[in-house]
DNA sequence: ATGGCGTACACCGTACGA
């Protein structure tokens, strides 16, 4: 079972991409961030007619998740969460559901656009933190069932200085601040594994790289994309990796998926 | 030091992203 995530960066841009990225990497699930589109414009039945499915929540111009599931392959997407419970927010950042693969896999598969933060100190910077604070708690309670989950997404943290392209120049910066770094730690002792740490992986290798300045040819990238696992599934994890495929094509998201093979 | 690119909304510029 492969499953992904993805920062599509509006999935009306994107859909082609999408579709044809799906197909070539062989995704069975993945969660995307950045759709940028009310539900009631959500490209569904393009999607149904490639051969998915779709849940989704989305707003105008910002934010908006979905999971988009392969109608041969994953048997049935049920129990869908919209946002965090508990957790008013008007802002669309998640979404969670039970999806059942044909080889008998089951878990839950959310998928997470946490916010950007924008700048240091600044209540978007706040708001970011506790939306991670929220997270965790749901998690911990998500935990408390047998239903293994994988926790994927957009989590605009570069974890470590390894993971930052110039980590000199990022210093204090937005997305690698401590604070940043440690809700995102809190986050994984809820009890989660970085699949990311389970592969060896080549250095400077990241999921993101700035349109400005031709980012991803020089690859002044960061890593800032993760899919994390409860322990039960990050055993049967035989490979993580970054598709920098499409960010090679025409008109990209300026996001690459990260790809996760469950045995 | 600034802005550089891309997307959305709807202005022909502004907000936002990372």
């Amino acid at each position: 079972m492969k499953i992904a995530t993805w920062n599509v960066n509006s999935i009306k841009v994107r859909l082609e991409h999408l579709i044809k990225w799906m197909d070539l990497a062989r995704i069975d699930a993945v969660v995307l961030q950045e759709t940028k589109t009310v539900d009631e414009l959500f490209p569904l039945a393009e999607l149904q007619a490639a051969g998915f499915d779709a849940v989704f929540l989305g707003q105008k111009t910002y934010n908006g998740v979905a999971l988009v599931t392969r109608k041969n392959t994953i048997r049935s997407v049920s129990d869908v969460v919209y946002n965090i419970p508990g957790y008013p927010d008007e802002q669309k950042r998640m979404i969670a559901a039970d999806i059942k693969h044909v080889s008998g896999t089951k878990l839950r598969f959310a998928g997470v656009y946490v916010p950007n933060g924008t700048e240091l100190g600044s209540n978007r910077y706040l708001y970011k933190l506790d939306w991670m604070s929220a997270l965790t708690t749901w998690v911990r309670e998500q935990l408390q069932s047998k239903t293994p989950l994988v926790l994927a997404g957009d989590f605009n943290v570069a974890p470590t200085d390894a993971d930052v392209w110039d980590p000199e120049a990022w210093k204090g910066n937005l997305l690698v601040s401590p604070p940043e770094r440690e809700a995102f730690e809190r986050l994984i002792k809820a009890g989660l594994v970085d699949t990311w740490s389970l592969g060896l992986h080549a250095p400077e290798t990241y999921s993101w790289w700035d349109y400005r300045q031709a980012g991803f040819e020089k690859n002044h990238g960061l890593r800032i994309d993760h899919v994390l696992a409860s322990f039960d599934i990050a055993e049967r994890i035989g490979e993580v990796t970054i598709d920098t495929v499409p960010r090679a094509w025409e008109k990209p998201s300026d996001h690459a998926p990260v790809v996760v093979v469950i045995d």
